[in-house]
DNA sequence: GTTGAGCGTT
């Protein structure tokens, strides 16, 4: 019985089902069983894992015989730490097949207990219409696998930074959250210590929150292009600077081979002239 | 070895 989800959905017709959320990537539903079963009898665990690397996803879904137990392990369970890591429990929103569950008993559970999920904003999912198969078929199915984080783009990320601040109803997970906060910030702002007789720390590129305007040709200047003035098909510093003043009629800063940024590295003469 | 918003399979 340990063999969840691989015997693909057992019966869903008077089942709840519940939504774990931030539990590790090694959490695994044989993890989560014994703790869910616990509260209430759980029919199934089920943890969607990347059909690509195979990696748990950091979710998982527990489906709960009455919704009554359901409704307790939300409560009990939700912001338990699991691993080391507080899990989010909640009544699914969406359910494996939407379309065929219209009214039953899963969507019944979550309007009842829609009072905590209201809380919830309906932030819009960002998610990439990425195809991976869609060689001629323009079917523009739930490509839910679009959810890649490595092919995300910088544009979303701050979006769904800002956005991140929705999480009502997990009073306990203060904390934590700020701890991690905490470090996130100081990842680049201004290293306190260890730093002493240690060599100062090398600026990251990613450390500027918008490259975009940081994108001064002073500080995108390389000192090799910057010392190399003849050599560099300076492209893309005049188009920059010029750039700026909006000078071009055409904005096509959709390139989807990326930015100038990117260091063209044109020429392989590029030590000839820069040391 | 890593990641961390978000909703599911045989």
């Amino acid at each position: 019985m340990s063999h969840f989800g691989r015997s693909g959905p057992p019966d869903i017709r008077d089942t709840y089902s519940l939504l774990v959320l931030n539990i590790t990537f090694r959490t695994t539903a044989d993890d989560l069983f014994p703790l869910f079963d616990k509260y209430g009898k759980v029919v199934d665990v089920f943890i969607p894992r990347d059909r690509r690397t195979g990696d748990s996803r950091g979710f998982a879904f527990v489906r709960y015989k009455y919704q009554d137990e359901a409704h307790k392990a939300v409560e009990k369970l939700d912001g338990r730490v699991v691993d080391g890591r507080e899990i989010m429990v909640q009544f699914a929103k969406y359910g494996p097949n939407a379309e065929r569950i219209h009214k039953g008993r899963v969507s019944e559970s979550t309007s009842k207990l829609k009072s905590r999920s209201r809380s919830r904003s309906p932030r819009p999912r960002y998610r990439d219409e990425y195809k991976e198969k869609d060689y001629g078929s323009r079917s523009r199915s739930r490509e839910r696998y679009s959810r890649d984080r490595h092919h995300r783009s910088e544009r979303e990320h701050r979006y769904r930074s800002r956005s991140r601040s929705a999480s009502p109803g997990n009073r306990k997970r203060g904390r934590y959250d700020d701890e991690r906060r905490s470090r996130s910030r100081s990842y680049g702002s201004a290293s306190p210590v260890r730093n002493s007789s240690k060599s100062r720390r090398s600026p990251s590129p990613r450390r500027s929150p918008s490259p975009r305007r940081s994108l001064s040709p002073r500080m995108s200047a390389s000192p090799q292009r910057s010392a190399s003035p003849r050599t560099t098909p300076p492209r893309g510093e005049n188009v920059f600077g010029r750039n700026r003043k909006e000078r071009s009629p055409t904005p096509k800063d959709d390139s989807p081979h990326g930015r100038r940024d990117d260091s063209p590295s044109p020429s392989p003469h590029k030590s000839d002239a820069d040391e």
